[in-house]
DNA sequence: GCCAACGTTGGC
DNA sequence: GCCAACGTTGGC
């Protein structure tokens, strides 16, 4: 028998440049590889569950915000890339038999008219929000369902 | 390109 | 275990 939780939210920081919403979009479904932060990857490891909401936002372009909704849809396993001596995320510290790197796949729900960051400053109801506390630079963190409802409810409108 | 914030590394 | 130096993130 399995334990059931209720459903919780994240949001996912990704450079368009490597993975946008549009792409996400054409395959469906990525594994979100890459993440080299250990708080990042434990709520990826320990706190996901399938089917937890995912704000998809991009980081480090012309208009970051949030571009998209998305779902967790696997259980965690290792990223293969820290595995890879060709890839920018190799880590030859980590072993095949104790991975140091895990991630989930996400999959593509929808994409949204872009809330641009100062957009989602200007809501008291955000205003505790992770993601935009001064010098936040965790590239995955939690969303309450009150913030998840307001801004799937109201902003997304 | 700048720089604030913060995580990681490594000498002690 | 402390902490200075260094590296990275990410908005501007």
């Amino acid at each position: 028998m399995s334990t059931t939780r209720a459903r919780q939210y994240w949001l996912m920081k990704s450079e368009p440049d490597e993975a946008s919403i549009d792409d996400l979009a054409e395959k469906g479904t990525l594994p979100w590889t890459g993440v080299r932060n250990y708080q990042a990857r434990n709520f990826m490891r320990d706190q996901m569950r399938i089917g937890d909401g995912v704000l998809f936002y991009h980081s480090s372009c012309p208009e970051p915000g949030i571009a998209g909704l998305a779902e967790v849809c696997s259980q965690p396993y290792p990223d293969p890339t820290q595995f890879d001596p060709e890839s920018d995320y190799f880590d030859k510290a980590s072993k095949p038999e104790d991975p140091r790197w895990s991630l989930v796949d996400v999959r593509f729900v929808g994409k949204s008219a872009l809330i641009a960051l100062p957009a989602l400053r200007e809501h008291e109801a955000l205003a505790d929000m992770v993601v935009l506390r001064r010098g936040n630079r965790l590239s995955i963190t939690p969303v309450t369902a009150a913030e998840w409802r307001f801004i799937t409810g109201k902003l997304m409108k």
